[in-house]
DNA sequence: ATTCGTTCTTGACAAGTGTCAAGATTCTGG
DNA sequence: CCAGAATCTTGACACTTGTCAAGAACGAAT
């Protein structure tokens, strides 16, 4: 019986933890969308402890507390980031009926994401660089890049499949050349350029039937 | 006949004052090529004027004599690194006498250029974000990529000609494949990836005929 | 050789950085 | 209700940062 006891304490105190580290697990998480409000602002260079937490409901101490380091808050940052950015297209790809309304859906999206995540994206863009520099951002970097090459490849797979066909070019290739245009569509808006949306959407528009 | 001294003098003094214009951008260009073999290790987050000094043969000072502040002598070293990068394929391009030469003499470059200077390259991209953040980088960047479009243009109208083609994309497309595809081959590469180079040059040499 | 303008060195300053520890506060199980 | 753990605040630390000013070293013209 002392056994049967010990065992159903076991499983409260595992039960118990397991509901402290998920409590534990939100807080970074609230802590590191707040974080991300400032280093889409500021962008990684420019961006401290400090800085973050005014800019935040939190004192900076409570950053030390749920994050070993700095460099450990911004990869919960970019991990958090990923899950928002990858299924931004999904919805699109699995509701289109024809190529036209996978066109529009996905030109629509491509659209407001520039207009109004301008900041996220260039932070995405700002820390892709870092990851060049700093080895501790490489595993994430490279993780949500590959997630994204494959959010693409599934837009272009559909497009194509709507059209009876096959995508003209790899996966790489299809990545490479959609986050080209976007990365320097996303300069040219920051700029103040006022044609580098409706640039990109005619780029796009002639450059789909072409490559699947 | 005063006036005819006074002219002379005006000559001399003016001749003087282009040597001083002259010595003094010799010695600018001097500072920032130091300060990019840095910028170039560590990424424009974790470079400061003392570091690019302690890793140089100037002290910090000397940079502050030499440009008003940090951003101006960051945009010199940006525009500096612009004249050496842009001409990198030109003389394949001019000597190619068919698509294959001209093929793998691009290969070729691409591939060297990966090995032996990546970290210039990635500090091209770390600027090119620090732009979205950083107005003041906006338009020496923009016109850098500019002439980098200007460059991978130059490249594939000649590949279509000497196949009696025309590019079959516009020149924005162009080069938002092949820098998106370098970019990622230089994350790749940095991190270690033993197949990144090769990856990306079976990739180009796939892509060309397609794209031309 | 002396003077004057250019070039460079040195040291200082204030502000900002990541980190941490001591203690206040809040929550929770008994 | 209360003790102990979890969470958070505050203030301090050692250090780095960009900037600048005072003056030394240098070069060239007189």
């Amino acid at each position: 019986m002392a056994r049967q006891v010990t065992g159903a304490a076991r499983r409260v105190a595992d039960a118990a933890e397991a509901l402290r580290d998920e409590k534990f697990n939100a807080r970074r998480i609230e802590l590191a969308e707040a974080a991300l409000e400032t280093l889409g602002e500021l962008g990684f260079a420019r961006t401290s402890l400090r800085e973050i937490a005014q800019n935040s409901a939190f004192t900076h101490g409570v950053f030390h507390y749920y994050f070993s380091d700095k460099l450990d808050l911004i990869c919960c940052c970019v991990r958090h980031y990923k899950a928002k950015c990858v299924t931004r297209y999904d919805e699109v790809v699995a509701t289109a009926k024809n190529r036209d309304e996978l066109t529009e859906g996905f030109l629509g999206k491509l659209a407001a994401t520039l207009r109004n995540e301008a900041r996220m994206h260039r932070l995405w863009y700002d820390l892709r660089s870092q990851a060049m520099f700093e080895a501790a951002f490489r595993k994430d970097v490279l993780e949500i890049d590959k997630s994204l090459e494959a959010m693409i490849w599934r837009i272009a797979s559909r497009y194509a499949e709507l059209g009876g066909k096959r995508p003209a070019s790899s996966s790489a290739a299809l990545y490479a050349l959609f986050d080209g245009l976007f990365q320097s569509a996303l300069l040219r808006h920051l700029a103040g350029d006022k044609t580098a949306i409706p640039d990109l959407l005619d780029e796009v528009r002639r450059l789909l039937p072409t490559v699947c």
